[in-house]
DNA sequence: AAAACATATTAGAAATATCTAATATGAAGG
DNA sequence: CCTTCATATTAGATATTTCTAATATGTTTT
């Protein structure tokens, strides 16, 4: 067992909080794609998806990988898969949880 | 399975997004703490720290409970708690792989 | 009821992140 | 080679977040 650092950490989860992001990271969840299908599938601009990518790669989220022309992105493995799955599954559980209860989320 | 909003979604992350805000979670992960003891814990100003309590209480990650005059923040669940856990055995893989790589985080 | 204590809220300043638009790089095809 | 296509990078404008300092709220203690 690693101790993690915290900035490394802080740093890693930063790759998840931004909307344009998290959409990316859902897009390429399943099977890589290039980054204008990524831009099709999302429908953002060439120039801002591409930032976005360089970011997710720079919080170790996603790997690039060149064939020709065409730079392919997925997820850089198979754990990073299992943590998107569980976001949804806290998530839904924090929303039975939050109607339950009646408060809110904001 | 529900279906999870994007913006729901991208909410809840918002909470991991920030330096402080990852330390007050790590601090009460094994148990709830009042506010003035995760001040003093984590060495932050008073308005600071309850700012972001009131984020992460924003965000569905932590839940307060009065008592007296002193207020305990605690993760809202068990599911959160893995979910922190998880953050660890995920980052190390991604740093076992960077590190076998010589890409870097940044 | 006044004082002391714990926490929350607010406003504005300061710091950071994001976006847009333009340009750069680099590979493939003619 | 020159063009086209895919992607990356940059700079500056804009938007958002965070912090500090001051004040407010609410609870206990005296």
């Amino acid at each position: 067992m690693l101790k993690i650092d915290l900035d490394t950490k802080v740093k890693f989860l930063h790759g998840f909080s931004h909307k344009t992001r998290v959409e990316i990271l859902e897009c390429i969840k399943d099977n890589e794609k290039t980054v204008s299908q990524i831009v099709e599938d999302i429908q953002g601009s060439q120039s801002n998806i591409s930032q976005h990518l360089a970011c997710l790669k720079g919080c170790g989220l996603i790997v690039g990988r060149q064939e020709g022309k065409y730079v392919y992105y997925g997820l850089r493995n198979q754990k990073i898969r299992e943590l998107l799955t569980m976001f949804d599954v806290v998530l839904e559980d924090v929303e039975k949880d939050v109607a339950c209860c009646e408060n809110h989320l904001d």
